[in-house]
DNA sequence: TTGTTCTCTATTGTATACAATCCGGCATTG
DNA sequence: CAATGCCGGATTGTATACAATAGAGAACAA
């Protein structure tokens, strides 16, 4: 146990029930890779950890076995999924699909307000150079803005469920040298192109977008090129 | 119940665990509508129904709700999710999305064989025509021959998970007149996309495709025009 | 030594007991 | 008569006891 060794303290009378907490400590354990790809979670572990019987606890890992965080073998319980080459190429094509569509929606349903808070975020993100915490934060957020401007539950679900699975693999890609910039640059079009109205500009945009992610990405992960 | 009354033989000695075999059932049972949008489903009846203790029955919930096909409210149980107006046109727009993506990856990915079986179940429709239960399976094998060819595990987990969410509707469109015909034609256009190797047309005519199954279904459904 | 089989323990799968909560009906009261 | 509050049953949330299985290591034979 890299976590706490310290017995959380299990929600005391709110509305939430022990499954859920559960759920969202493992979801949180896992994206800040206190629980690393490929490691085994066990049962009792987790048990100790939160102060709670195994019931949630199993409740929990099914939940995260739906959105790909674990896979659950018969008899040999949880582990953290490990993503292989592939299975990184596979995830970006389907994020270019999903990020494409939701910057095409949100050309079309974005409000005044949500085209503003995406400059807004530009503009942070340029005095935040230097600060890779930081830029991944605010870049989080931009594409949080383009999603929720999408106005669909499902591809906002989708695009989550990608995010975690995409927070399995190491670092960010703001370590590349360059990508930051570039970054902006291409948030930049995504932007204007949401701003005009141009669904259509706005999927390429965003497409092209992650497409060059990808590439920091694969170089990153295993050098490619 | 609806169901059968008689009590199910849990699986013997097979590797499959109870949990799973209780998804299935319920998946297989939600999909037949045997559950029907909006009804609640107790714990203790799939417990008599399937001979099986409550825990894997509140296994395959969890694994159902994060699927879609249930909602979970806490300490109100489990019922079959109902798809509003708004809901259908959320989904059938990330249908076409993700069809169209699916489309285009055949277009890169298929085999000849795939390229094959894609003709040979547009002869099969050809042949069955004014049996709408047939049209549907064949129709039902046609995407997935697509799906298959993507070549992306991500994309078909989430096709599928559509799929089940799109059985919660009512019926079938192949009982708009006409839409059989106008569908053969679509994956006529799809399948010489996919054969030329045009992963752009394959792409925008799946699109298409998808669209007017939308106009379809919400014709059927809600009388739109 | 090496390979094989057996046993034992750790761990998960399942069943069930118990606690918490919600929802209906009924009675009481203004 | 309407409104409110309380009780009891039905149902789900949680904990725990028990069964089944896999995997590691010991014992043994070649």
């Amino acid at each position: 146990m890299t976590t706490d060794t310290l017995k959380q303290a299990a929600p005391k009378n709110s509305g939430i029930s022990l499954g859920e907490f559960v759920l969202e400590r493992l979801r949180g354990a896992i994206r800040d890779r206190r629980y690393q790809p490929g490691q085994r979670i066990r049962e009792a572990e987790v048990t100790q950890w939160l102060g709670v019987s195994r019931t949630p606890v199993r409740e929990a890992f099914r939940r995260l076995q739906a959105d790909g965080l674990l896979v659950l073998t018969p008899w040999r319980g949880a582990q953290v999924v490990e993503l292989g080459r592939q299975q990184v190429v596979e995830l970006y094509t389907m994020r270019r699909a999903l990020e494409g569509t939701a910057a095409g929606l949100a050309a079309e349903h974005a409000s005044a307000a949500e085209v503003d808070l995406l400059f807004g975020l530009i503009e942070q993100d340029q005095a935040a150079q230097g600060e890779p915490g930081r830029l991944a934060e605010i870049n989080r957020r931009f594409h949080e803005a383009i999603h929720g401007a999408a106005r669909n539950r499902y591809l906002l679900e989708a695009l989550n469920a990608l995010d975690d699975s995409l927070a399995l693999l190491k670092s960010t890609t703001y370590e590349v040298p360059g990508r930051a910039e570039a970054a902006r640059q291409e948030h930049i079009v995504i932007a204007e192109a949401i701003r005009r109205r141009d669904a259509g500009a706005a999927e390429q945009a965003a497409r092209a977008h992650i497409s060059t992610a990808e590439e920091a990405r694969l170089k990153l992960l295993f050098g490619d090129n």
